[in-house]
DNA sequence: CTGTATCCTTGAGGATACTG
DNA sequence: CAGTATCCTCAAGGATACAG
């Protein structure tokens, strides 16, 4: 049922809870797709790649929607210990597989946006090897 | 791209915005989501029905809620001038022609849970003649 | 019944500085 | 380089009362 979200913080997956509103729990916020979007490519990005291509989040916020993406099984960080630090990021199985239903969205957005842009299905230039 | 959305609110058509951002823009919010999936059944609902199956939601949130919609051309609202006055809301063709992907989203998100709820793909129970 | 008007609280998100 | 720590702002969202 999608009334009666769950009030506590503490175990919301015992609740009956709405699939729609637990993606929205997951993808909540105004970084965590757009981050998704970005990690859709085949190389695993560093966190400061992410970061200069999403232009204006701050470290933050992008610290802790990685943080929560890989809580929810959908990012991968893989840690290097060199000098100077190198973190990865990449796409779990679990994230990988809503790429298929994300590609969909984007081109249902793309429709409804009825006028050429220059973003691909999945926001393709954000994957460029810049 | 997925980078540099648009700051100003005026004018945000003209501007390069990627086809998520532009849904985050359409669907943004704790309710939206909720609602386009409780009027996805064929009969129009009223606007005490939609209120009274979300449970929790309060007539600002709800009023404004579908007032943005109607405006993205999600939701289609028809007036009849009766006393009482009834109003009922239903999802035009641009709403209903993403129902397919947000079907498919559910399915994701319930495989997700991997846990069995009540709740059937697209809030079946949201559709419930109560 | 279908909303508005008003006021208020909370937390998401941002700015800046700093650390291992 | 890859983050934390702190503080702050602002708007989303809620509570309550009231209107057409």
């Amino acid at each position: 049922m999608c009334a009666k979200n769950s009030q506590e913080t503490t175990q919301p997956s015992e609740e009956l809870l709405c699939p729609i509103r637990y993606l929205l729990n997951i993808f909540s916020g105004k970084w965590k797709l757009p981050i998704v979007c970005m990690l859709s490519g085949e190389t695993p990005l560093r966190y400061s790649t992410i970061k200069r291509r999403l232009g204006d989040i701050t470290n933050v916020m992008l610290a802790q929607s990685l943080k929560e993406l890989e809580a929810a099984g959908i990012v991968h960080r893989e840690q290097y210990n060199e000098v100077p630090p190198r973190v990865e990021y990449r796409l779990t199985e679990k994230g990988k597989s809503i790429l298929p239903t994300l590609g969909q969205l984007a081109e249902w957005a793309i429709g409804a946006m009825q006028n050429e842009t220059t973003c691909g299905v999945l926001c393709t230039k954000c994957q460029s090897t810049t």
